[in-house]
RNA sequence: GGGUAGGUGGCCGAGUGGCUAAAGGCGACAGACUGUAAAUCUGUUCACGCGAGUGUACGGUGGUUCGAAUCCACCCCUGCCCA
């Protein structure tokens, strides 16, 4: 058996005016048709929805994070209980972050070496210790579809030299993923990093080419830069990868976000933005995000969105559920994660779709400054 | 009727002579968040002014003082205890 009897890609249609592209994933839990906005569940569930809410979503693939699995309960545990499938009971498809996002977001709390990363356990202060192999071995007791390559990531901004020792770190440290992943049933994708540097990137983009994956990510963005400059390395470095496997885009996710990647050649993405700022009382629509507090909703009797048709949208009103937000209800928080969950995965049903019809690039054109709160 | 504690900004509540337009909390208003240290964090919140600033303000009225939310006198009101 080989990786190539558990996965392929089938890249359906190409868009004639820009480089969106719909496809299938076949991973072992089912298919994922792309492009795909991927949940966030890092402590394997995603915040404030039950198994019920979130397959009413219709998302196809979640998240979960082998940092924090592995501080708590442990890899082992889960290895244990089954694998992640069984453990959060989710039995579509499930992806794995490495670890090496919690390189950049605890940078007051690790410390870097050739061979690891140490880190301080933000809520204990227990020292815990993660490497390419550790990682990829957490990743294999999980049991997930699709593992990360463990990687660093580099801040925003970040000078040359930084980035270029972060990038090659990540290099030598893919070689070691590569080599201690030995499971069939399970993906591996390598990461692209580079920060904001064009012959970084394009050296980096070549390098990660170079392994035989089932799919490729972009890491390092999304942490601070600027939106064109985002989208100007997306450009970039969709234009290097192999056009026959899927490009993932790491922690992306408004719905502009969406469109933007999109029409640059990504595939897959993910972000913890539409649970997070539902819990911070914001939600997506059609005209931009709106905070759900705020006093132009006090009598507002319609729905989040008038298109929506999520759980949330089809039942209550912004007047209720801000009346739940103000007065703390938990509530508020899993109706405005229902909403936004479904609003980014409706959203690349819609792409998936317009893309097949040969209607993305109008569709882009119609929607985009309206998501960014232009109208 | 007697005793006692107290009356501070929308509310609660510090402050007992100048550093006080008055801590802190709540509420209100607005904002941030992008491979989750996050149901979190930030700003504003007497009036007018872009601003330095000016005007009002700590129950009321007088007074002491260079200066009072803070000290004094009287008055009004509230809680508690006794009769």
């Amino acid at each position: 058996m080989s990786k190539k009897d558990f996965f392929s890609f089938e890249l359906l249609k190409k868009s004639s005016v820009s480089k969106a592209r719909a496809g299938i994933l076949h991973t072992p839990h089912g298919d994922i048709k792309t492009p795909v906005f991927m949940p966030v569940g890092t402590n394997s569930a995603v915040k404030m929805l039950t198994k019920h809410h979130l397959e009413e979503t219709n998302a196809q693939i979640i998240l979960a994070n082998s940092y924090h699995l592995f501080l708590r309960p442990g890899h082992k545990l889960i290895k244990e209980a089954g694998g992640i499938h069984k453990w959060e009971n989710w039995n579509k498809p499930i992806l794995t972050d490495s670890g090496g996002f919690q390189v950049f977001s605890l940078a007051h709390l690790r410390k870097i070496s050739e061979d690891g990363v140490k880190f301080r356990d933000p809520k204990t202060g227990t020292p815990y210790y993660i490497n390419p192999e550790i990682s990829m071995e957490i990743q294999q007791d999980l049991g997930c579809d699709i593992a990360m390559a463990f990687d660093e990531c580099s801040p925003y901004p970040c000078s040359y030299e930084q980035a270029k020792s972060a990038m090659e770190r990540t290099h030598r440290w893919l070689e070691r993923c590569f080599k201690a992943h030995t499971k069939d049933n399970q993906a591996l994708f390598p990461i692209v990093q580079g920060a904001f540097y064009d012959d970084l990137r394009t050296e980096s983009a070549n390098v990660i080419s170079s392994y035989d994956a089932v799919g490729y990510a972009i890491g390092g963005v999304s942490v601070g830069e600027p939106p064109e400059i985002k989208n100007y390395y997306t450009d970039f470095v969709t234009n290097i990868l192999p056009e026959d496997k899927p490009r993932y885009l790491m922690g992306v996710g408004t719905p502009e976000d969406l469109l933007d990647c999109v029409s640059r050649g990504i595939d897959m993405c993910d972000c913890v933005l539409p649970t997070r700022n539902a819990r911070h009382g914001s939600f997506f629509t059609k005209f931009g995000k709106k905070i759900i507090k705020n006093k132009e909703f006090e009598k507002d009797f319609s729905p989040l969105d008038e298109e929506c048709d999520c759980y949330a949208c089809q039942n209550h009103t912004k007047a209720y559920i801000r009346h739940l937000y103000r007065v703390g209800e938990a509530n508020a928080a899993i109706l405005l994660s229902i909403h936004n969950i479904r609003y980014l995965v409706r959203l690349s049903e819609i792409l998936h779709q317009a893309i097949l019809d040969g209607s993305f690039d109008d569709f882009y054109k119609e929607n985009i400054d309206n998501f960014k709160g232009k109208k």
